[in-house]
DNA sequence: TCAAAAGTGTTTCCCCTACACCCATGG
DNA sequence: CCATGGGTGTAGGGGAAACACTTTTGA
């Protein structure tokens, strides 16, 4: 290690996080927006974020953002990555650890408050010209997302506690951009045990009432980091 | 986004970069390490790594500081996580963007420079107590490349250009803690094409001259992200 | 009785795994 | 000729993928 990391502390970029939160609506994969009041940038959408302060640690800033700016609790929330190209903001030097974060729709309600002039729901696969790098981030987000919902329980995060089989295969169909087969998903999900039916059934407008399930944690412990959610 | 993004910047976190190096020396996974030589935890083994200047990207503090230390080209570089508890660094808040950083053993001679009273490979398995939260960085620096073996073609980064088959079943067994089956190993790599064969021989002490391999990284991306090397 | 969505088994094929002996060389 | 490490094939089992009809309900 460098004697910098001891000396005296040079002036050094600031701090930012910025969060990437989907949720699934109208059958499609959409994205938290915020329009920015202040420059840069007025008026563009951009990843609600903002500076991390010297109090709190990386995870509590993007929590404190996202309560701020949606007043939700997400349902999942990770590191995604640290962009901290010196251009990346064409004001000063900024570097941002974002993360990435889910919900289920039904909840959520966000609301403009006073940091922000607008915010919003965006399909992705029609976002509008985004501030700063924001188009790769959510890009790289995307990415996660597709290769998370292969090894890892997140598309249940994506759906309020109780789901049927049928919405939990339409997530993982818009977020894989592929159709499944439903023998073949509905037979691993219970070889797996990750799912547990609960006793109350959906009765849907028109068609046979469906039963709702629930997301078993524990039995997804139990597998062990080698699941593999592959349809 | 918040308007702190705009506004004045709060008095922020400094920011750092440490790197987890790896190679395989001995038959054993092994870390590069440095001693401090200054406070905090004087005399400690510390992962290198130093602040990140005004006007360089991320991984340009990364490779400088390796560079500045090991006086090596590394062959594989990765952003891995940054981390950012208030209380990791005794002295100052500190956010450290951490990587991951892999080199074949047989070019590299880290020596001391002036920024810090030694340098050393120690082996993963039998580290000393480390500084700050690195033994941490080094868990999760650990789990990364178990991982991405299995998928990413990282262990032929730990090996000079050209290597036997039986080189490179050693590279991933040490890795993964167990034993594979030399004949499943070896089909399985030439059914993906990602090793050529070259026209040379190398000749061991005593035995059967063993044919040199070459890393083939266009039949390896020709093969998608979707590869998988679990042997 | 019709429309709409839920639910249910079987077969095929491929890949992963387990396993043991001969080959080329140097001393 | 012996020790050392390099190199090769096959059979069996398990999981993934493909595929279509019956059931339950409300209108």
């Amino acid at each position: 290690m460098s004697d910098e990391r001891t000396g005296p502390i040079p002036r050094g970029p600031a701090v930012a996080t910025d969060i990437v939160l989907f949720t699934i609506a109208d059958g499609a994969l959409q994205v938290l927006l915020v329009e920015r009041a202040a420059p840069p940038f007025v008026g563009r959408w951009a990843l609600p974020g903002g500076f991390v302060h010297h109090d709190e640690s990386l995870e509590a800033a993007a929590r404190r953002e996202l309560a701020e700016e949606t007043g939700v609790a997400v349902r999942w929330l990770e590191q995604l990555y640290t962009f901290g190209e010196v251009d990346r903001d064409p004001a000063r030097r900024v570097i941002s650890v974002t993360y990435f974060a889910l919900v289920d729709h039904e909840p959520l309600a966000p609301r403009a408050d006073s940091d922000a002039a607008d915010v919003g729901w965006f399909p992705v696969s029609d976002l509008p010209a985004l501030a700063f790098d924001h188009a790769a981030i959510v890009d790289y987000a995307l990415r996660r997302l597709r290769y998370k919902t292969e090894y890892a329980p997140v598309a249940f995060q994506l759906l309020p506690e109780t789901f049927t089989l049928s919405d939990l295969q339409t997530v993982y169909e818009v977020i894989l951009e592929r159709p499944l087969d439903k023998r073949n998903f509905r037979r691993k999900l219970q070889a797996l045990g990750v799912v547990q039916p609960t006793r109350e059934m959906r009765r849907p407008p028109a068609g046979r009432p469906a039963r709702l399930y629930r997301f078993a944690p524990a039995a997804f412990e139990a597998l062990g980091g080698g699941v593999v959610l592959a349809f």
